[in-house]
DNA sequence: CTTGCCATGTTGACATCGTCAATATCACGG
DNA sequence: CCGTGATATTGACGATGTCAACATGGCAAG
């Protein structure tokens, strides 16, 4: 099985095939846009074949969601890995998971669609490495305050994804003042870390 | 016009009831169930009835989404007035903004839509009136650190805004240890202001 | 090498949706 | 008393998800 060329037909990788496409659909018109006709369309197969591969809409947008969460805990890892202070990994995180968010606007709404996602182990699973990825490197850093690592965790956690989405949807657009982008989502985190100058 | 009784041809209210029983199915079904034809059938009328008050499905959805800023307005304010203290405020603000959100998920859902929701003056006045308040209280808070106003009041927002979402999505569902619900945000809160014990 | 099975595709159908156009009703102002 | 404009109805169209019936052909068992 998955082999590459269709041999008139049977396409030879069609599961991959909608997944590209799928995906390029959804960044370029949203979710919307991502029905399972249009997909077939962009794959040049008939407008059921996609049936074979994922039972329902939802079940391929499921799949699209725990393959960016994949992608997403790449990216983590990648700008963890190259900080060097322990306090300096913690902000790496968040800073990756708003860089991901604002480059993958429609991705990252995917993401959280819960509505459109399905009850599902392998996302689940994606989904939570994220999570622990966060709470390992937090369990790492002193605190002054009393608070557990759970709460900062979710804290940080509400953070970025409050700001990650009001970004995206565009609410501070009309009221930036001096400070935007990057350096403003670390000045907000600076408050919550206490590193309030 | 605006009359109660339908005069077998005839409504008489039809906006009112359409906008009364879409929030009816909005809280019970969620967002997917409000369409044009199921909002017609509860309220008793034909399918395209409801194209006289409203153009589209959109258009009725941001009309909704308008009486429910609205409404958060009046309840931030209940809340806000009841406190005495400025910082006190400021939490009452945010207490208020998360209870709306998990007392009205469907509702605090398509409040952020902005795929569903079309370009509105209404609406953007009532978003508006929001974050107003909050930049209002902020103000009059005095803060040991740097941060401008909007800073914080972005931070806030995200804060609150991301909480509600990962709440309604049972994001922190598995996770929750020992502090759980008001007295959880309230703790995130408390680090974000600067007062963690 | 042949044969038959079954994963993979196709075709056609159905119900539902948003929306539009044509038509019907009726309350109210002239 | 009448007709006109706002409000409702009916019927249609194209798009969608999903299902059932059927077609194709790669591959493994004989």
């Amino acid at each position: 099985m998955a082999r590459a060329a269709r041999t008139g037909y049977h396409h030879g990788a069609l599961r991959q095939a909608l997944l590209k496409h799928a995906t390029k659909l959804l960044d370029k018109e949203g979710v919307e846009a991502v029905t399972i006709r249009a997909v077939a369309r962009a794959a040049g197969v008939s407008h059921a074949a996609p049936i074979n591969h994922f039972e329902t809409r939802n079940a391929l947008l499921t799949a699209l969601a725990t393959s960016f969460f994949d992608n997403l805990a790449a990216d983590i890892d990648a700008h963890v890995q190259s900080a060097d202070d322990k306090l300096a990994r913690v902000r790496a995180f968040a800073v990756a998971l708003v860089e991901y968010g604002l480059r993958y606007p429609q991705r990252y709404r995917l993401m959280w669609r819960r509505d459109l996602l399905l009850p599902d182990a392998a996302l689940q699973l994606s989904m939570d490495g994220i999570y622990e990825r966060l709470t390992a490197e937090l369990s790492g850093v002193r605190r002054r305050h009393g608070k557990s690592t759970h709460t900062v965790a979710t804290a940080m956690w509400s953070l970025a994804h409050g700001y990650i989405s009001m970004r995206i949807d565009r609410m501070f657009e009309a009221r930036t003042d001096e400070v935007t982008g990057q350096s403003r989502f670390e000045a907000m985190l600076d408050l919550l870390l206490g590193l309030a100058s």
